[in-house]
Formats: structure tokens, C-alpha cells, sequence
DNA sequence: CGACCTATTTATAAGGT
DNA sequence: TACCTTATAAATAGGTC
């Protein structure tokens, strides 16, 4: 591939095999975090070296990708030996332990700990990470709060509908007070008042049985002063 | 990389990245098997894509790559018993494996993904725990600057200090250069000349045997003009 | 989707330290 | 072993069809 091209068949010097081995793994291993963050997929990769080293990355987790893998294959196969592999079961453990080490490190790395030993281009990176959460995050607080004063405003117009309804009704009732409370009186049921709308100023409230549906939108209502 | 360098985040444009995706899910598979075939490694790579679809590669099969990791994983782990007990051995892997679902979802949170379902309360503590993390990052950042910084200005005070010295004796040399070369002129030994020092302003350089004794040093102190 | 195009960026073989 | 350098091959972003 390059000073010269090279065929694609084994390298039969050992020496050269190693060192094409080292480099080919870095540049490997590089795509696949790329593919993965670039396009939000989920991979596993694993490699042994000839001589039985092995290196290994997971954009998630081992076991969650080898679960989903097994999910997606075993549907394709027969339905056989559930679980002739005593070592893949009695391992599982390792992997799962192997990967609560590694997300606890990160976990503590993320809230500031533990940065010994990085070096200045991994808290870069780290940096880069939190600043990208925390612009998320403030996105997110944002759209709830903008979503919440939304309907904040509905509910104002609604009740201050309702409001002036009353106040006409109350007008109303005023000058019609002794004469015809047996005729349309029955405040508490809505349909009967709602026939009575012709769609003149004075209509009848909207429907609004929803006022009070969203329980968080009630919920943070309550921290705003009144 | 190409008509224009991209940043490697996740690409927004969904057709952008379902093409992006197929394009380098070809690539990453392709140097896979070249690194299996020229190294005679062994390689398993397992990739969803965000859809969900599955692609995957093994150099041998799927099921001897993932046993083989396992174990290698065990043994890192605990060299210990190979599991007497079945049922601890699975009930401490639903422990683990129910740790890492957690502490990947959190991971994700502080990514600030997965955000939906959590209160503003929850969002709150998770920007303080953010900003935690980026204060003191920012501030180990900081230190390690400042040390970088510190240990230049030493070396720079050192070197001109040399500067200074070979300076004067560039000077003598000019003037007793055909008499004297017998008796002092080896300047690569150091410690001959150091015994000339009678303490005068043409003083022998600090012993500096540390001149190179931070990489990291070395490196940044190439990347100022001579 | 995939195939092809092209200008650029990356990866990397071979060599050196 | 790992890292640097250099010239060159390969990969690929952004198009078009």
C-alpha cells in the first residue's frame, strides 16, 4: 500500500508481520470508534494477535453486543443446546465484572476523579465529552422549560376564557336572577349550558376537560410565584 | 477526510450517515480481514447499525473468538476457582451485569443522551455533577499547564545558562585555539572542562545530567523556534 | 440503497532512531 | 517495543446518476 504495495496474503517475516500487526490494529481499532461515533452504531471488536495477545473494544458493552448478536443469530439457527458452554456461562461474569471496572473509572473520570495518569490529550477529550453533555443537558432543561411555559400560557388563556364567561353569566344572572334560574340555572351541568351558545359574545367556555392532565405541567406550576 | 475533513461526532444528517455508515462499515470490514489475512490474527467485529441492522465478521468462528475472550478476560479477573457454584456464579453475574446497565445509562446521562424521563430536579443534580466534573478537570488541566509551563523555563534558564558558557568559550578557544587544544579542548567531556572552573563569570555549565528527562518536555520544547 | 467520480485526507510500508 | 519520517497507496466526503 504504499512505498510499495503489498500483497493481502500472510507476512512471512515474523518481524514484519509484528510490526504491520501493531500498526493495521491501531488504524483497525480507530475506524471502528469512528464508525461507531459517527454513525451511532454499536460495535464489537476483538483481536488476537498471532502470538495470543489479545485486544478487544466495544463501543457499548461486550456482553450486551454479544447478547444482541447471539439474539439476532440463534433465531437464524437451530433452536440446539441451551448452553452446552459451561465457560461462556461461567464467564459471563468476568466480562460483566471487566466492564463494571471500566464504566466505574469512566464514571469517576467524568465527575473529575481519578485524572491522574491521563494525559493532556485524553482530558481533552474528556473535556470535549462533558462540555458536549452539559450543552445537551441545557438544551434538554431548556425545551422543558419552554414547553412547560407553553402550556402554562394555554392554561392562562383558557381560565381567563373561562373567567369572562362567568362574568357574563354572572351579569346575566344578575338581571335575570328570580325570573329564570328554573330555566337555565343548572350551572354545574355543562351541556345543557352549552346548548344554550349561539356564538354571541357571551358563549358558553370551551370544552376543557384537560385542565388539569399533565401532572408535571401542575407539579411545576407550583414553583413559579403566582 | 476528503472534499472537506469531517469532524468525527455523530453525523445529524440521517442520510448523510446511513451513507457514511455504508461506506466505512465496508472499509472497517476490509481492513479487518486484511489484518487477519497478513497476520494471521484472530478477529471477530460485530457491528449494528442505529437501525438495528447486524453485519458481522469472523476470521474463524464467532463462538471460538468469544469463548477465547472469555477466558482471556477470566484469567485477568481471578485466577481463582473455575466456578464450584453455579448458582453464585449467576446470581453474582445478574448483580454485575445489572451494574453495568446502570452505570451505562449513566455514562449516557452524563454524555447528555437518554435525557427523556428524568425530572428537572434529576436534570438539575446532573448539571452540578457536570460542572463539577469540567471544574475540576479545567483546574487539573490547569496544573498540569502550569508544570509543563514551569519545568520549560528551567530548561530555558539551563540552556542559556550552556548558551552563556559555550559562548565564552568559543571566545578562549578564538584566542589561545593553536597553543591550547592540547590541554582543554575536548569539549565532549564534560567533566575535564567542569574541572577547570575556578568560579569565575566563564563558569563551567550545571551539571545536567536531566536535560532529557521529561519526554513530554523535550517534545514541547521542539516546538519553539531555535 | 449501490456504483462511479474526484479531490483530499488518512493509513501505512519501509526505513531510521 | 514503540515512535518518527517519508513517499505512496488506500479510504472517503460530497457529489451525480
Amino acid at each position: 500500500m504504499v512505498r510499495q504495495r503489498i500483497e493481502i496474503k500472510k507476512i512471512d517475516n515474523v518481524t514484519a508481520r509484528q510490526v504491520t500487526f501493531s500498526k493495521r490494529r491501531r488504524g483497525l481499532f480507530k475506524k471502528a470508534k469512528e464508525l461507531s461515533t459517527l454513525c451511532d452504531a454499536e460495535i464489537a471488536l476483538i483481536v488476537f494477535s498471532s502470538t495470543g495477545r489479545l485486544f478487544d473494544y466495544s463501543s457499548s458493552s461486550m456482553g450486551q453486543v454479544f447478547e444482541r448478536h447471539n439474539l439476532q443469530t440463534e433465531n437464524l439457527m437451530q433452536p440446539n443446546q441451551p448452553s452446552l458452554d459451561l465457560h461462556l456461562d461461567n464467564s459471563r461474569y468476568a466480562v460483566a465484572s471487566k466492564e463494571v471496572k471500566e464504566k466505574t473509572l469512566e464514571l469517576r473520570r467524568l465527575r473529575g476523579e481519578e485524572l491522574h495518569g491521563l494525559s493532556l490529550e485524553e482530558l481533552k477529550k474528556l473535556e470535549k465529552t462533558l462540555e458536549g453533555g452539559i450543552s445537551r443537558l441545557l438544551k434538554t432543561k431548556t425545551e422543558m422549560f419552554e414547553k412547560e411555559i407553553t402550556a402554562l400560557k394555554i392554561k392562562e388563556a383558557r381560565l381567563m376564557e373561562v373567567n369572562e364567561w362567568l362574568k357574563q353569566q354572572a351579569k346575566v344572572q344578575m338581571g335575570t336572577d328570580k325570573r329564570q334560574t328554573h330555566e337555565q340555572g343548572q350551572s354545574s351541568d355543562q351541556s345543557v349550558i352549552t346548548t344554550t351558545n349561539n356564538g354571541s359574545s357571551a358563549a358558553a367556555p370551551p370544552p376543557c376537560q384537560d385542565y388539569n392532565s399533565s401532572d408535571t405541567s401542575l407539579k411545576l406550576s407550583l414553583s413559579f410565584p403566582s
